[in-house]
DNA sequence: CGCTAGCTTGATCTCACTCAATAGCAGTGG
DNA sequence: CCACTGCTATTGAGTGAGATCAAGCTAGCG
């Protein structure tokens, strides 16, 4: 089942009762289309979501309406499940692309909760990943410059998509516009596109068309001032992310 | 016992037997002198601290030797329990006055978790209480002028405060210098110190030395946007502050 | 073929930063 | 008591990174 394999990539620890348990904790699975809204802002719900294929986001609407983005989701990752504790959501939940995601219902986690504490300490901890990578987005946008922010984001995802096997190290699929890019760096489109052409003329990576080629992975985390240790990946995974194993050892 | 109370403002739905629980979990209290580090990034910890008395801050600190505050925490917070399941954080945690803390270990924490589910879903809702102020501080950062960020901390610190007692509607305690200010707004102390002068011309508010002075909370909250929603309050503080509650019913 | 969404480049503007100087105030020590 | 130090607050002048405005380009698609 494809579930199976996106939920050993993601948390690495799992053993294969958990992965089973959790596995079977599954509704249902559920398709959404690019631009579609999943969980809107404010209205109570009882699922949650672990994305299996596609892209999704999370995002705050401005009051102007204007928009930004609070989240970035690869497969594997369990979109919202805050909302297991929260009960309603202070931002939207969008699918990026096309998008399928198991639903788990929150009386299945309930279940989860009172009968396996060891995996709900895992499924609490996945919730801490996310805040964690919060508070990096705060830094980023606080701490780095237009292009600096752009490279962090770019380091970030690339070090996320590794981690589940969508990336080989050379580059990845990344579904968004530079727009997109913009409300994730709090930047205009504009000067997305600017710093997006700075990057490529240093010869680091190459965005175009949903779709990242890196060229020299040790120069955009160094221009990006990037340290993966807030993603809790494993030692090798960590190492790849930051172009200190040799492409080489890998395909 | 002074931290019973503190629990009891902070969550409000905990039961007494629940209070009770938390309480006798704790294993000791310890102080901190004001700028004391409490926790250091990257450095294994099996305990995590209940903020009594005083407040606190975390903070990530920028490759140039500049910092960023991404949370400030008062008397009630659970300052880092994100770290029972992280067991290491991404950030500093430090004193920002003298302050008194109770301290839990993770073993307590645990056992908790494994004897009483009910229990440690709060505690993982206290979790996600901080991601969800995350979010608002990326979207402070991303979509707010200078002038709209100050106040919008401003109108959270004293939301926050007034959910425990600390502000009656027309003042808080807030030991800050501009400079602090400034590394939770994303701005130099100059800067902070000329939209001060603009809030307090504009009859919002007078902050000077530790103390804020709310002139004109419904004027406050305006300026800078602000939508208690995340913080996930009872209705009636909800109300208070942003202040929909004529502060006459009030002392 | 025309339409639309996204990408690209140039010119101008502005909000907040930087640099700089002064003032107030608490603590410290002679 | 005053001199001295250090930290915080305040105000002014000049600067710059990124926004805004505007126009043209490219490519997919009905």
């Amino acid at each position: 089942m494809l579930t199976k394999s996106v939920l050993l990539n993601r948390t690495t620890s799992l053993s294969d009762a958990e992965r089973d348990r959790l596995e079977s904790a599954i509704a249902s699975v559920r398709t959404l289309r690019a631009g579609e809204t999943a969980v809107r802002q404010d209205t109570p719900i009882n699922t949650s979501l672990l994305l299996v294929e596609g892209f999704m986001t999370r995002h705050v609407d401005a009051r102007d309406g204007k928009r930004h983005l609070v989240a970035v989701h690869v497969p594997g990752d369990f979109v919202d499940l805050h909302a297991f504790t929260l009960k309603q959501l202070d931002h939207d939940v969008g699918a990026l692309t096309d998008v399928s995601v198991a639903v788990f219902t929150h009386e299945a986690l309930e279940k989860i909760l009172f009968e396996d504490a060891t995996l709900a300490k895992r499924l609490w901890f996945i919730t801490m990943l996310d805040a964690a990578q919060h508070r990096q987005w705060i830094y980023r946008l606080s701490s780095l410059t237009a292009q600096q922010r752009v490279a962090h984001f770019l380091c970030e995802t690339h070090a996320r998509l590794l981690a589940v096997g969508w990336s080989h190290g050379h580059g990845f699929p990344l579904p968004m516009t530079q727009s997109d890019i913009g409300e994730v760096c709090s930047l205009t489109n504009v000067h997305v596109n600017r710093v997006l052409r700075d990057l490529r003329e240093m010869g680091l990576c190459q965005v175009r068309s949903s779709r990242v080629q890196i060229l020299d992975i040790a120069g955009l985390v160094k221009v990006g001032s990037f340290d993966p240790g807030y993603l809790y990946l494993n030692a090798h995974v960590a190492a790849q992310a930051v172009g200190h194993i040799g492409d080489s050892h890998h395909e």
